[in-house]
DNA sequence: CGTAGAAGCTTC
DNA sequence: AAGCTTCTACGA
């Protein structure tokens, strides 16, 4: 028997990191896990039972949940100890976090709602130019606050005073539309009765209702045309029953071009014998973090579908973490393809009706092998066996933005606290996790050859300083115009790279030089030839291409930068109008594109693919013998201290799609600096010389994993605002190191400028922390 | 003294 | 985060 409770414990989805207690009304009962709908201050919204209190906190009016919004719990303790260890070492709080854990989309919000209320005398429109708008506006019906607001262009406080004049009116209402569980009407089979002979129908719709027990009513409708009479009667006879069902909605569908046919397990080579039995005793044991390290085309996925295979043997379920899920539809596909309807795919691409099926099947127990993108890590996955970080090394594991959260963190942390085994796998693994294979804290599996012993493929640098691009805004050197040349002429493929981290095609004037930036960033917009737009990538910012500069009223403008059309362009030149060129970027891989694309290279109805980080992705393209990688060394100049890292893992990735089929593969790589290490490495092959020389370079410098860091954001839609407020904090920031005595331990850095000096209309300052003991920084922060 | 806008405080 | 209260600068 449980114990009634008066009061719960809940915290909100909000960055505010007290929990509240709230009365429950008699007889109502709210279990942890559960959402309840209560009062904060003068609005309305979801709030997460996390406990029961035995004493409400005195001193403080207590006020009543409104509603209880489950009549289950919608997360356990696994996944509410997972959230509580994030909060805790991400620094954000329980509600945030939960609230990303959660299916999106499932919260209730108030939102203030502007109504028309006593209509205005003439004069008081007098010095009200705004108000005659905004009354307009509403006759039309009710609007939201805010989009009031940014109709008119005006401040919140302006509507409040209308509202004080009793013209308008604002009220809160329950924000509505967000994911549902769908529904549809079906008719279930119940028991043979008999039918009127002057109804010839009740009695072929119930025959068909019991062949296929139970079945949508949309659907009979289909068959039989009008049916409600017909099933009305049938439900009186007893012979059916009607009742809402729920459907699930299903998108894995669409994300994949190819067939279904089920995959079968290809024999293990001997370096992934070892591997899979490591991985196996792991999951058996319930415990056991690997890392597998393997190069480029040595199968490490086959090892991760063993692995699945043995969990889901022991009834155990799985979590595959994959970079970017919409970039890798063969890998998804081929996890579809082995375990069937056991895959629930979660993926930036969902509509949130999908993800709330596909999680909602996770959590009954439907779908026990997860393959999804860095939130899910939080699928509500039960007697959890193993979690898979494939591309453990991915910087989109990370998430940028409120709450931050490493999934490859969340993903350790998890397989402890469930007992599940946890394997992290890439061909460069990040530095962080290479030194704890070191310390031990990985078991390290190596897998150092490709499957069927295709040789890797031989690497050349292209000094750029000496082989110059013929041809003014020219990027293909002679020396690799001549290898495409030879290799399309061999009726082979090739791959070009381009790095555009920041280097993306923008407009420059041809009188002054001004390129044309965001109006709310400090980003270059990019040009979109297909569209004749000009895009900001990070707020999604878009206008037409410029008639004159907005600096010097030039009329003459240049694409610059190598955005792959303009490559695609330079290509044609050179190769002639009959070879088929393909191109993979952000903007032409939407969904559908994206596959397109890919199929096209795949099936050699295009000789060469273009494309950005995309085509580094672990595609297999078996026809290519020859990989370009334009300017290597533009990540390079980035400031960022994984810059060097980050190159030579992008390079190598894309290296590896050489040379995968029967012919051997050939990689030539554009750069200015030949004799930077990366190149250096990436030229003689060796992974590790690098991983010396970049260990070195963090030690002398104090980085990750020598040193721990963690990042003040301050940004204010006043430049001058935020570094005022940066200082304040830095000041503060010393005097707390201070304090600690922690001076020698502890360093401060900053305020400076962010990476992104300003974004979305918010110029944006930061305050760098290092030290070499975490805790330090925890108790600072 | 009145007001608008910015800054600070509170949310069971 | 967002609503409400307090503070502050400025003009009458």
């Amino acid at each position: 028997m449980k114990e009634e409770c008066k009061w719960v414990e809940v915290v909100v989805p909000l960055p505010f990191r007290k929990r509240l207690t709230y009365a429950l009304p008699d007889g109502l009962s709210a279990p942890v896990g559960v959402r309840v709908l209560v009062p904060l201050g003068p609005r309305r919204l979801t709030a997460y039972v996390v406990g029961h209190p035995s004493d409400p906190p005195p001193e403080v009016k207590i006020r009543p949940v409104l509603d209880i919004l489950d009549q289950q719990p919608i997360f356990g303790p696994d996944l509410l100890e997972l959230c509580q260890w994030a909060s805790r070492y991400y620094h954000e709080s329980l509600g945030e976090m939960l609230s990303t854990a959660l299916p999106g989309g499932i919260n209730q919000k108030d939102t203030r709602m502007v109504s028309l209320g006593d209509p205005p005398s003439a004069e008081a429109f007098a010095g009200e130019s705004q108000l005659e708008d905004a009354l307009s506006l509403l006759a039309g019906g009710d609007q939201r606050i805010q989009s009031l607001c940014k109709a008119l262009n005006c401040g919140v406080r302006q509507v409040l005073r209308w509202e004080k004049n009793g013209w308008i009116r604002v009220n809160y209402a329950l924000q509505k539309g967000a994911a549902k569980a769908k529904t549809s009407l079906t008719a279930t089979f119940t028991a043979p009765v008999e039918t009127s002979k002057r109804a010839p129908k009740d009695k072929r719709i119930l025959e068909f209702v019991q062949a296929s027990e139970s079945v949508a009513v949309a659907e009979l409708r289909k068959r039989f045309g009008q049916v409600r009479g017909n099933l009305k009667r049938l439900e009186e006879l007893g012979g059916i029953q009607l009742e809402e069902r729920r459907i699930m909605r299903d998108p894995s569908g669409m994300l994949f071009s190819v067939g279904s046919e089920p995959d079968v397990p290809p024999p293990l080579t001997p370096e992934q014998v070892p591997a899979v039995a490591a991985i196996e005793a792991g999951v058996r044991g319930g415990e056991g973090r690997f890392l597998l390290h393997g190069v480029t085309g040595s199968g490490k996925t086959e090892v991760y579908l063993r692995a699945i295979a043995t969990a889901l043997e022991m009834g155990k379920g799985s979590i595959v973490l994959v970079p970017e899920i919409a970039l890798t539809p063969q890998l998804a596909g081929r996890f579809q393809r082995r375990f069937g309807s056991s895959i629930a795919l979660l993926h930036s691409g969902l509509k949130p009706g999908e993800k709330l099926d596909q999680w909602t099947e996770i959590a009954e127990g439907r779908r026990r092998v997860v393959v999804g993108a860095r939130s899910a890590i939080f699928a509500p996955v039960s007697n959890l066996g193993l979690i898979v970080v494939d591309e453990e090394h991915e910087a989109s594991f990370k998430q940028e933005n409120k709450p931050r959260y490493h999934a490859r963190d969340l993903a350790m942390v998890r397989g402890a606290q469930e007992g599940a085994a946890v394997v992290v796998g890439s061909a460069t693994p990040s530095m962080e996790t290479l030194a704890n294979g070191e310390k031990g804290r990985f078991q390290v599996l190596r897998m150092e050859s490709r499957v069927l012993d295709r040789p890797l493929p031989q690497v050349d640098l292209v000094d750029l300083r000496t082989e110059r691009p013929k041809g003014k805004h020219r990027t293909v050197s002679p020396k690799l115009a001549e290898a495409l040349k030879e290799t399309v002429e061999k009726g082979q493929q090739a791959v070009l790279f381009i790095n555009r981290r920041g280097f993306s095609s923008c407009m420059v004037c041809m009188d002054c030089g001004h390129v044309e930036e965001c109006p709310s960033c400090s980003i270059s917009l990019s040009y979109t030839q297909r569209y004749e737009q000009m895009r900001c990538h990070y707020c999604g910012y878009r206008q037409p291409p410029p008639k004159s500069c907005s600096q010097c009223k030039g009329t003459s403008f240049e694409a610059s930068g190598a955005g792959t059309e303009r490559i695609e362009g330079e290509l044609r030149a050179l190769l002639g109008p009959e070879v088929t060129i393909g191109r993979l970027d952000r903007d032409t891989a939407s969904g559908k594109g994206l596959i397109e694309v890919l199929d096209g290279f795949r099936e050699r109805k295009t000789q060469v693919l273009i494309g950005t980080q995309m085509v580094a992705k672990g595609h297999d393209f078996p026809g290519v013998t020859l990989v370009g990688v334009l300017h290597a060394d533009q990540g390079l100049r980035f400031p960022e201290f994984r810059a060097a890292e980050r190159t030579h893992q992008l390079i190598t990735q894309v290296a590896g799609r050489a040379g995968r089929g029967t012919e051997p593969g050939r990689v030539l790589i554009q750069t200015y600096s030949p004799e930077h290490y990366v190149m250096q490495a990436i030229l003689k092959e060796d992974p590790e010389g690098f991983v010396r020389r970049e260990m070195v370079e963090r030690q002398e410098f104090g980085y990750p994993p020598f040193a721990h860091l963690a990042v003040v954001l301050i940004q204010h839609e006043d430049g001058e605002v935020a570094l005022k407020k940066a200082q304040r904090i830095q000041g503060f920031l010393e005097r707390v190191v201070e304090q600690m005595e922690a001076t020698r331990s502890l360093y401060l850095f900053g305020p400076v400028f962010a990476p992104i000096q300003r974004l979305k209309n918010k110029t944006r300052l930061q305050i760098l922390l290092k030290s070499s003991e975490r805790s330090l920084l925890h108790r600072v922060l």
